[in-house]
DNA sequence: ATCGGTATTGGACCGATGGACAGGGTGACA
DNA sequence: TGTCACCCTGTCCATCGGTCCAATACCGAT
């Protein structure tokens, strides 16, 4: 699990060496050879070819953070579609550096604040307008029909989905045949794998 | 600090009390009356206008996470437009919900694996985490339990799965009954969404 | 006022499911 | 040789799930 720092071999990081003590300083040819699954790699975005050299590592099971020193939400963009999970300015604190690696080491995406905005609103515009589908399955379905749907694609029983709506099992049986019918499902098992596939679907 | 699960009053959620112990299920009401700044509070998609209560917390200082109970991308964006850091499966296991808590309480973004690959465009793996999970519930099967298991992950009977395996219905069960026990699920139901989640990860 | 859709509940039927018994056969290992 | 894990099968039974037959009531539209 080795922390690598790519830049320039001219860039002196004090900053970096504050913040991960076992860090290295590498060029973009040592981090290709050296970089593998598991290993925390932060790279300059001032690099030529930066946003290969991310992909690359990225699908080796690197864990990618890039760092900028104009941070701007194409670049961030451009970092997170080459598989980065974390970017940020390049002059942060160490304090904020160790934050990013915590972050990005639990899965989780670390988008410089400033452009934290800005990047979510330009993903809902991107994804807005396709992203419906279980929108679709679900409107043909009464509000009650509904409810029992998705109280069924949580695993529970017909005698829990009643106890939940407070209605009788029976009632809950006649909703979930009606849902059957609408979505051209046979039973509750290929309910459960529509719903929870909607988005494998949507691919 | 305190941490708020926000659902009906009806809902049983083993799993949160699993993951955080001193954490606290309240109704809509409570959370808006509660939650301050720094508070963890987990909001319930199926909730009545749970974006305007994100929304409202999340002006106040509270960290928020969003959970549905069938994620999908539009959702996501409306979580993280409303101000939410985190988005994830209600079903979640419980250490994914505390890795969850871990980024989002150091200023990072959790979304739901699979949709973030749609965001940033396919590139995105998740090497690590995706195959210890993996790991954890299928090694502990036997080959013939995982056949079984990932027959039914499908949505066959045990007719079907006898007929595919060239066995008996009996031995079906029997196996199944195996794999109920060793995976910690009651019933097929479980045993679907907990596979089904997997393999969206394996995506 | 009649018609259609929705929500609710009842009874009955029957197949599917899951657990609790109880075995037999195989190969690996000490 | 005995033990152990795995695989396969059987019977019995309680429960669950899904569909058939109904019925009552509310509400909006024609």
């Amino acid at each position: 699990m080795a922390q690598l720092f790519v830049c320039r071999g001219g860039d002196e990081m004090p900053r970096w060496r504050e913040a991960f003590a076992e860090a290295r300083l590498v060029g973009p040819g040592q981090a290709r050879a050296q970089a593998g699954t598991g290993d925390r790699v932060w790279v300059m975005s001032d690099l030529e070819a930066w946003p290969r050299l991310v992909a690359t590592l990225s699908q080796r099971g690197a864990i990618l953070c890039v760092l900028s020193h104009a941070p701007n939400s194409l670049e961030a963009f451009q970092a997170l579609g080459a598989g980065a999970r974390g970017y940020a300015h390049a002059l942060s604190p160490p304090e904020l550096l160790r934050q990013v690696e915590t972050v990005v080491t639990h899965q989780g995406i670390w988008v410089w604040p400033e452009l934290l905005a800005r990047v979510v609103g330009g993903a809902f515009r991107t994804l807005g307008g396709e992203a419906m589908l279980q929108e679709e399955t679900l409107a043909c379905l009464t509000e009650r029909e509904r409810a029992v749907a998705l109280a069924v694609a949580e695993g529970l029983s017909n005698k829990a989905v009643a106890r939940r709506l407070a209605i009788t099992e029976r009632t809950v049986k006649a909703h979930l045949g009606a849902v059957f019918r609408k979505l051209g499902v046979r039973d509750r098992m290929q309910l459960i794998l529509k719903l929870s596939r909607q988005e494998q679907n949507a691919l």
